[in-house]
DNA sequence: CCCTGATTCGC
DNA sequence: GCGAATCAGG
């Protein structure tokens, strides 16, 4: 594989927007990291600045644990904006009322509501037989099966983040299986924990 | 151990 | 110019 303007094209474009030498070899084939880095390189661009201010710091953008870029044609690379935040859904009351009184207790009070979990990254909730593929449910319970079952504080970088069990008791730990590179989870609980897209139509207000 | 980019150097 | 091997880090 030489370089070509397309593929220069296109690994100026990756290198860029920030993708890594391996996924850009990945992407382009026929090359490895290496390849791509010494092109790079080459091309002078080895500082990904774009234009204008440089930043002492080299990069507090790190697009690592939490970049799911899935692997689309190779033909067609076009519609790719993939952002790695995942936006928690907000709770936003247009109905704001103005209302003198901001708190109305009544005189029912619940003091405390400690929050049940500790909760540190968002994890997904346990799938809930919805509406996810009955092929990726059954991998799922069987790979269930074969989970390490590590402790929190056993968690890498590398081990499945999919948590079983309930937190509250005894009976919990991660899966801990080899991720998928990327990803915080195992290709099993990927596969449910990034489901395209889902039911969330019925969003009445 | 997995990954990252940077550099070197024979081709 | 190219990229595998190597280096240096996280």
């Amino acid at each position: 594989m030489s370089w070509t303007d397309e593929r220069v094209e296109l690994l100026k474009k990756m290198w860029t927007e920030g993708q890594s030498a391996s996924q850009i070899a990945k992407e382009l084939g026929g090359v490895t990291r290496n390849a791509v880095i010494g092109k790079v390189h080459r091309l002078g661009l080895s500082n990904r600045a774009g234009g204008g201010t440089q930043t002492a710091t080299p990069a507090p953008n790190k697009p690592e644990a939490a970049a799911p870029e899935p692997e689309a044609a190779t033909a067609a690379p076009k519609p790719r904006k993939a952002e790695p935040r995942a936006t928690p859904a907000d709770l936003d009351t247009p109905e704001a009322v103005s209302e003198p009184e901001p708190a109305p207790r009544p005189s029912n009070v619940t003091p405390l509501r400690k929050p049940i979990v500790p909760a540190g990254q968002p994890l997904p909730p346990q799938p809930s037989a919805n509406e996810i593929s009955p092929e990726a449910l059954a991998k799922v319970q069987e790979v269930e099966k074969s989970a390490k079952r590590i402790s929190l504080m056993e968690l890498t970088e590398r081990t499945c983040k999919w948590p079983i069990g309930d937190p509250a008791t005894e009976d919990f730990y991660f899966c801990g299986l080899p991720v998928q590179q990327g990803k915080p989870y195992c290709e099993a609980h990927v596969g449910v924990a990034f489901q395209p897209m889902s039911s969330r139509r019925d969003r009445r207000r």
